[in-house]
DNA sequence: GCCGTTTTCGGCCCGACTGTTTTCAGTCG
């Protein structure tokens, strides 16, 4: 079977990795890295594409185009072959280490002939890397640290773990002193630290950095960095007058700011956090806010979910960037559970939180009873609580509609007879067993639920979960060629343990005119509150107000429906 | 390794901080 673009990128990233180790010059190191980046961001399989129209794509030139030919004739690279042969496969992973980096990796083995993390960890136990030049007691020691973080480490946090991580922060510090910036401003589905730009003073902040830290990793004038939990946090002191050009570079992302620079570059500047520079005349331009700056360079504003370098710099010099969906545009909740299964809160509930948060309408979405350990309606329940919605909707205030998350079975048939379904107003098909099935049987098993005429939402549509659980396999370019055809939305699960589907796809669905409907799939009160997470992810997949089902009004939605 | 309305060769973002340095390399974001 021809490899996933995900497969190949994974490769393209090892080979960089182990160039890296070499000793290779880091800009063809980067042009891998680059290179895979684009490939996981491509909708069809590369193994569909010619050498030529792949060096077409950014960053992939003849060569690596011929590697990825290559791969897919012979199943394999052979440079990467010999790469694997020469270099000892634990030395990749020393790469994860903070302090550690390429040049390390590379002494320690030459050197040491260190291999692996638990050579290394005795190494520095023994105090055996002295006689290296640049190390001393405190490298060992910051070793050895590192080590023991790298070990208990769980990859990076949720959106939810990172408020609280920014809580446990914030709490110490003078309210207004501080901006949240990083992937989590760029609303990420996961965030790998904490960036925060500061405008008090170091020598107010520091201290109070140091109180809420389990380690200060480092402390400084511009710049301090501490651990909380197992959590990094750096703080980027500034004065208001800097405040726009601090906040633009600290929320990257990394490649974005690459190429503002390289444009700065080309109108004669040097740009960095502290402002725009001409080189010629060496005048300085200070921005206190983060629009005067894009003004600067020629562009709109970006808002910071689409700043990934995917196109949004030349929409904004083009002056054709997208208007977002908001958080104030969204009327409804298309997924929420009753006590009618595996919730916590009655139909009455339903209807004042959805009161309470200002929605004209929620979607109550019980499990179907097939699914046995939510404990879902069977016809008969369906019936029950469709006149209990009826009851409910006598009050004035949130409207309720009668739905369900009808399983989509092993065979692509649904949990539910169409009898039922015809009677609701709304259906969410989702698939909840049967996760490891072959791809190509996965993808026909979703696009049968989605021809079925009852079926108007694809619930979570890839079952991941987040830290816990990959993506069950499946063609997601088909899956929206499917939904495109069938008129059918897909959904943006926004609780922070799924964030399903991700950004990337939710661009690729846009392009189709596929409309995504934002859901929290609440299984109690606090969960509606997460329907911010799916607005982020929306926003980072380029969608406006239009391309969400739940921005229209009630009678718009039942219309759009029919 | 990639890229190019000045370039097919010679560039490739820019700065903070640490440790072990007597002027800087390495790492990080």
């Amino acid at each position: 079977m021809a490899l996933s673009n995900r497969q190949i990128a994974e490769t393209i990233r090892h080979m960089g990795q182990l160039l890296e180790i070499l000793g290779e010059e880091s800009f063809k190191v980067r042009a891998y890295y680059r290179a895979a980046e684009t490939i996981l961001r491509q909708e069809k399989p590369l193994a569909e594409k010619t050498a030529a129209e792949m060096s077409r794509l950014p960053g992939i030139g003849k060569n690596i185009a011929a590697k990825i030919v290559e791969l897919h004739e012979t199943g394999r690279i052979r440079e990467y072959e010999n790469l694997r042969e020469s270099i000892p496969a634990g030395l990749v992973e020393l790469l994860e280490l903070d302090g550690v980096g390429p040049k390390t990796v590379h002494k320690l083995w030459k050197k040491f002939g260190i291999v692996n993390v638990d050579e290394l960890e005795a190494a520095a136990r023994g105090h055996r890397l002295r006689s290296m030049r640049g190390f001393g007691e405190k490298k060992e020691a910051e070793i050895i640290r590192s080590i023991a973080h790298h070990r208990h480490r769980s990859g990076r946090m949720r959106r939810d773990q990172a408020e609280q991580v920014i809580d446990t922060v914030t709490a110490v510090l003078p309210p207004g002193s501080y901006t949240v910036a990083g992937s989590f401003r760029r609303g990420k589905s996961t965030v790998g630290d904490i960036d925060i730009v500061s405008v008090a003073s170091p020598f107010t902040m520091n201290p109070l950095l140091s109180s809420v830290a389990d380690e200060v990793i480092d402390e400084g004038e511009r710049r301090t960095s501490i651990r909380v939990g197992a959590r990094r946090v750096d703080v980027r002191f500034t004065d208001r007058a800097h405040f726009g050009s601090m906040l633009m570079y600290l929320t990257g992302s990394k490649l974005f700011n690459i190429h503002l620079r390289n444009i700065a570059q080309e109108q004669g500047c040097k740009l960095n956090e502290y402002g725009i520079e001409h080189l010629n005349t060496g005048e300085p331009f200070t921005f206190a806010d983060e629009e005067a700056m894009f003004h600067h360079l020629g562009m709109d504003p970006i808002p910071p979910e689409l700043r990934e370098d995917t196109g949004e710099i030349e929409c904004a010099q083009q002056h054709t960037l997208p208007s977002l969906v908001e958080p104030g545009h969204i009327r409804g909740d298309l997924h929420v559970h009753s006590t009618g299964s595996d919730g916590v809160l009655g139909i009455r509930d339903l209807a004042r939180i959805g009161e309470q948060r200002g929605y004209e309408y929620i979607l109550v979405t019980d499990h179907s009873a097939s699914l046995g350990v939510a404990g879902g309606l069977d016809a008969h329940a369906v019936r029950r609580q469709l006149h209990e919605i009826e009851v409910a909707n006598r009050d004035r205030g949130c409207h309720l509609l009668a739905g369900i998350e009808v399983d989509i079975l092993g065979d692509g048939r649904l949990g539910l007879p169409d009898s039922v379904l015809q009677d609701l107003d709304i259906v969410v098909a989702s698939v909840h067993s049967g996760l490891k099935q072959e791809q190509d049987i996965m993808t026909r098993r979703i696009i049968s639920a989605l021809h079925n005429e009852h079926v108007d939402i694809l619930g979570h549509p890839t079952g991941r979960l987040l830290g816990r659980r990959p993506a069950f396999e499946v063609d997601m370019a088909r899956i929206i060629e499917a939904a495109a055809e069938t008129g059918t939305a897909m959904e943006i699960n926004a609780s922070p343990h799924r964030l399903d589907i991700d950004d990337i796809h939710v661009r690729q669905a846009k392009e189709h005119g596929v409309r995504m409907a934002i859901s929290t799939d609440a299984h109690r009160k606090d969960d509606f509150a997460n329907m911010r997470y799916g607005v982020a992810i929306a926003r980072r997949g380029w969608c406006g107000r239009n391309d969400i089902l739940n921005t229209k009004s009630l009678n718009e939605l039942l219309e759009f429906i029919q």
